[in-house]
DNA sequence: TTGATATCATTTGCATGCGAATGAATTTTC
DNA sequence: GAAAATTCATTCGCATGCAAATGATATCAA
């Protein structure tokens, strides 16, 4: 094989690079890591989504709140929050009322059903947390939760 | 303060370990990235979705599947891969024809408009994907997706 | 004060995503 | 070769997730 043979692959592997493979793609591989969460959350937690549980959380951390400030804090929109706090409501895990100076506030709190439910639930969230990175080593997954915190 | 009130300290932190924090969870950090790239996706390419698009980019990969198989390598079940390739065909992107022998089988091919889609939209996945990296640097987009993969 | 803006919440429409049930066709097994 | 088990696809029901439009209330500014 002549110089000019390797100038000549390179140039082609240049020219064919545009080659696009969707596994290696950070949102596929995203996407697949999210959809395993989801399901070993799912193989722990059967009823309540994490969502919900986040939603629950995220009250039993604060208190009470405004349904839109806690989409803020749980990175819901104000449409998906309100479906998510619905369903809570209707499973007596949440109460709501009106905010007594600004009357557009929604007051969502915890009843006592639903602080007993999180309570109970968050020493297996944390069991799913490490199932989850349980695919890497104590080291890696310092330095996964760093680069991942990063990129979020 | 005495001896003994540290370790009454550090026995005290060791019960209360039970600390729960939402946004240091796997999960939840999980969810907001991927949600971040969605939106990235969304910016850059208007009027299709990434699961969408990755249902062409892989059937120009691998040209005609099954349904079913393509679900597999999309990482989609049975019943969402069936919504998606339902609206790519109703926009004329890939056409469905059963298979000869086996009869079960419904294959899926890209149209000419959606080969010429896929190839056009290709360089600006690649844009997003580098988006979605950009807090990265480098050095550790590599470590990130090696990890990532490892978990997925 | 009032008129323009901004904020909170709701609703609608569309697109995943999955479990479970069903039906059709194929393969395996005995 | 007939019964049992598998596989492929479809459908239903439920739960996010987001954009856009709407209405009610608050706040800001002229």
């Amino acid at each position: 094989m002549t110089g000019e043979d390797n100038l000549l692959k390179l140039v082609e592997a240049d020219e064919t690079e545009g080659e696009y493979h969707l596994q290696e793609q950070v949102g596929f591989i995203l996407r697949k890591a999210h959809q395993r969460h989801v399901s070993i959350f799912a193989a722990h937690i059967g009823d309540l989504t994490p969502p919900q549980f986040a939603a629950l959380a995220k009250l039993h951390d604060v208190g009470e709140t405004s349904q839109n400030q806690l989409g803020t804090l749980i990175a819901m929109d104000a449409a998906t929050v309100k479906g998510v706090i619905d369903r809570l409501k209707a499973r007596g895990l949440v109460e709501l009322s009106r905010h007594e100076v600004d009357k557009r506030r929604l007051l969502v709190s915890l009843t006592v059903e639903g602080r007993a439910m999180v309570e109970r639930l968050i020493p297996l969230a944390q069991k799913i947390t490490e199932e989850t990175l349980a695919p890497l080593t104590p080291k890696e997954i310092g330095t996964f939760l760093k680069l991942l915190a990063k990129m979020a």
